[in-house]
DNA sequence: CGGGTTTTGGACTGCTCGATCCATAACGTG
DNA sequence: CACGTTATGGATCGAGCAGTCCAAAACCCG
């Protein structure tokens, strides 16, 4: 019997991550959040608790989707690791066309990390997933003789992560697709 | 004749500069820099016209500082090539104590050059400089057969920055030194 | 030691921030 | 079709923002 919504959640947290993903969470004020989702501010903060909330909704999303894909991809075993590591690295050279420059998370890591531990230990548990996720591909891509088995797999993937974060920082920054290409091939060298 | 100043402009700066690599430019106030400078609203307005000129001062003035450093360190060519890019990687593994976490650029180019061309454009002339430096400085080495002359110096200038940025992100992040170092040594393995 | 100049502290301004409130609109149900 | 319930838009709130202003203090020089 009530009145329904005349609006789609999944679609303002999505349209609420883009802006913080491009504005940063003090960037981006309230006002900027009912023009990014077309809301009015009793819709927002009816559905939301407040601006904090919201960017946790937005972060997660990001999260749930983007660095999920990473997983599966991490994971994908019918593909050679260097494929994989490629690949993940790939998405800082050809990003989405519809998607602000950089990294959602990168960017949260520099504005908030150090000031909230609670986004701090969310980012760092999600990282984490990541990197045992390509550690145990690398052991295994050492065990099958697809990789030098000289190297501890453990810093292997730590490096993959932070020569990403730094394809994402570069991104930020205007890079072109060449450049960053370029980094991509010296950084497969490693491997 | 006129009443002298009581403060240090440079420390000033220097006191501005630690603020805002730490809290960021729309996350420090006016009232933020008052008490980390120690000065007075009136002293802050009559010495620096304005929060963001007394930014882009304290942004060229770790240019000028840390920046500068890596320079005359990427130009030492006392040292083989490796070593320098080793001490150039490793202020992200043992950063000084009273430094805050990270790199006041890579945040500043995350916060705000997607929205300011003019501090885009300040801090990709910047980073130009060194990466040319670095270039030949591996141009150099290769010629001199200290490094293998099968790869475009230019891409590996660039790769080594990146992983700069990466790290920095990682150390703002909280990442230990140890990890840090990992990765440092896995980097270091392309040349 | 007094006059001219600048610095200094603190009150103050207008504005925007995140958040709340309320009257009205819109809906499903009985 | 009317009632109960929730969503919506817009006015509004106190707080904090960047920046200004002014009276008083501090200094150097003659």
């Amino acid at each position: 019997m009530p009145r329904p919504r005349t609006f789609n959640e999944d679609r303002a947290v999505d349209a609420a991550m883009k802006a913080f993903w491009t504005f940063g969470y003090e960037g981006t004020s309230t006002q900027d959040l009912c023009e990014a989702t077309g809301l009015g501010r009793s819709s927002i903060y009816n559905t939301f608790s407040s601006k904090r909330d919201l960017f946790d909704r937005a972060l997660r999303h990001y999260m749930d989707t983007r660095n999920a894909a990473q997983l599966e991809l991490i994971q994908r075993t019918d593909l050679p690791i260097r494929e994989r590591i490629r690949e993940l690295l790939w998405d800082a050279v050809e990003p989405a066309a519809t998607d602000p420059l950089g990294c959602f998370v990168v960017n949260t890591l520099v504005e908030l990390a150090p000031h909230e531990p609670e986004i701090a230990e969310l980012l760092e548990r999600d990282n984490l997933l990541r990197v045992e996720a390509l550690t145990t591909a690398i052991s295994a891509a050492q065990a099958a003789g697809e990789l030098d088995a000289g190297h501890d797999p453990d810093a292997l993937a730590r490096y993959v992560f932070v020569v990403l974060s730094g394809l994402r920082v570069s991104a930020r920054a205007g890079a072109t697709p060449a450049a960053q290409e370029a980094v991509v091939v010296a950084a497969l060298r490693t491997l």
